[in-house]
DNA sequence: CGTAACATTGACCCCTCTCAAGTGCCGTGG
DNA sequence: CCACGGCACTTGAGAGGGGTCAATGTTACG
């Protein structure tokens, strides 16, 4: 898949007033204190904004990229691909996300990162995140506990494909999602925009489009959540939570110093 | 579960002679270089061995560990309990893993990790992990990249619960493992000690312990394994890998300076 | 208003689960 | 030295969650 890059015009502009480096901070600061010049040192290391369109390549699977990504707006997702060519997505990003940070340390990447929406992104060069590592090391602390995140939504994923039932998979991931996307400010009052079709969803959780049809169709009809695309409006968390035995410890959102 | 710490003794002694730091050391040097001095970092910082039975955790759910732990020998597993009593394993733990570095910047335990078999561990206090950050940064990018590496055998856990069949899925498994334990000397010639139950493989693949077993003599009948407790035999390496479509980048067992 | 993309629904199938019984191995006590 | 208990492995039968295939509805948009 090829990569769509748009110079920045008008579009992004107006993007990047609206959240630029502000979603990524946003996060950080959710778990701990960051200084004027850490918040400086992250504005610096970021190149101009470029849009992705929906369906491009963010980052190539076999590629050696030289530059990590941030997720400036828009969905973006991780993924496998395999041999009969059923796909896995194995993380959703959102805004303020590093999308390929862990290339930075990785190097070669064994997987691929597609736009699902069009998407504006900022790169850093690793050279700058390896300065960076040498110089700040509180700041290397926030980053590395960010990929830690990654992997304890990760482990959540696994538990939800394992043990979970499909319903509750699919309940987790909207609470996780939910959260997530009201940390970077794109959701409020139990209600956010998931524009992505139920095809991508099945790659999500591992399952049919028909069957994810159905259980969407039954969380409506359990009166849990209105779901008219793309928005969705979680009409009973509790139960919903409920549902998923949803425990939003591993998303880190607390203040701890690290 | 409560956590039997036993003194260090003979047995222990003899353990730790044999592999020690070795096997943490043995990962690390198989990605990029480790100086003498950030070995010598690496001994200082690693308290004494312990031994925990097998059954018990190393590390609470729910618990704020003011250390992290290094697996020296043993097998161990973090796990996530379900309401309905369903465990689902997300990673398994051989020696030289650190299999709780995360809680150094997590802080809070949302999982819990048990001794599979008997346990031999040392633990390094978050204090001397954080000073470690301050002062060796190339130490910790390489202790960075360890969780990154745990993070992406996650992704492959995702897209084999997600996608692959469930003989692909054990496949896959056997295929990492002989080459985690390769690298810390555990393995060679195609050939391992994996001492678990069918019970525990269950709540790796997510599959009840009656398919594990039919799995499992599937993989004899096809003559790709020769499997009799606790000794794994692959016989067909290139099949095995074909079945598992398995691709041994994402262990990132190549030096590659980071 | 034709087309493409997505959502929905029905019918049938199969992979994996559950329940249950039976086997084999091994450590321990009589 | 053997009986016994416990644990793990093995095997069979029936059930069900989710898959596949295929048709139809719906919406957006050029």
């Amino acid at each position: 898949m090829s990569r769509t890059v748009v110079q920045p015009g008008p579009q992004v502009a107006e993007l990047r007033s609206e959240v630029s480096v502000d979603a990524l901070y946003d996060k950080l600061v959710r778990r701990d204190d960051v200084s004027a010049q850490e918040k400086a040192v992250l504005r610096d290391v970021l190149g101009p904004s470029t849009l992705v369109a929906a369906g491009n390549d963010l980052v190539r699977e076999g590629g050696w990229p030289d530059v990590s990504t941030v997720l400036v707006s828009g969905f973006a997702a991780r993924y496998t691909t395999l041999a009969d060519g059923g796909r896995q997505i194995t993380e959703l990003n959102v805004a303020g996300d590093f999308v390929d940070l862990h290339s930075f340390l990785i190097r070669e990447m064994d997987h691929g990162v597609v736009a699902l929406t069009n998407c504006v992104i900022r790169t850093v060069p690793h050279r700058a995140l390896r300065h960076l590592t040498e110089a700040f090391p509180h700041l290397t602390r926030l980053l590395w506990l960010d990929t830690l995140v990654d992997a304890a939504i990760h482990r959540q994923w696994i538990a939800s494909m394992g043990r979970r039932t499909a319903l509750a998979h699919l309940a987790h991931l909207l609470c996780e999602t939910y959260l997530r996307l009201e940390v970077v400010g794109l959701a409020a009052e139990r209600a956010f925009d998931f524009p992505l079709p139920q095809s991508v969803l099945a790659d999500v959780l591992g399952l049919s489009t028909v069957h994810v049809n159905r259980l969407v169709a039954e969380l409506r009809s359990l009166e849990v959540v209105n779901w008219t695309q793309p928005r969705v409006v979680i009409l009973d968390w509790d139960r919903l939570a409920g549902i998923a035995e949803f425990d939003p410890t591993y998303l880190r959102l607390t203040r701890q110093p690290v």
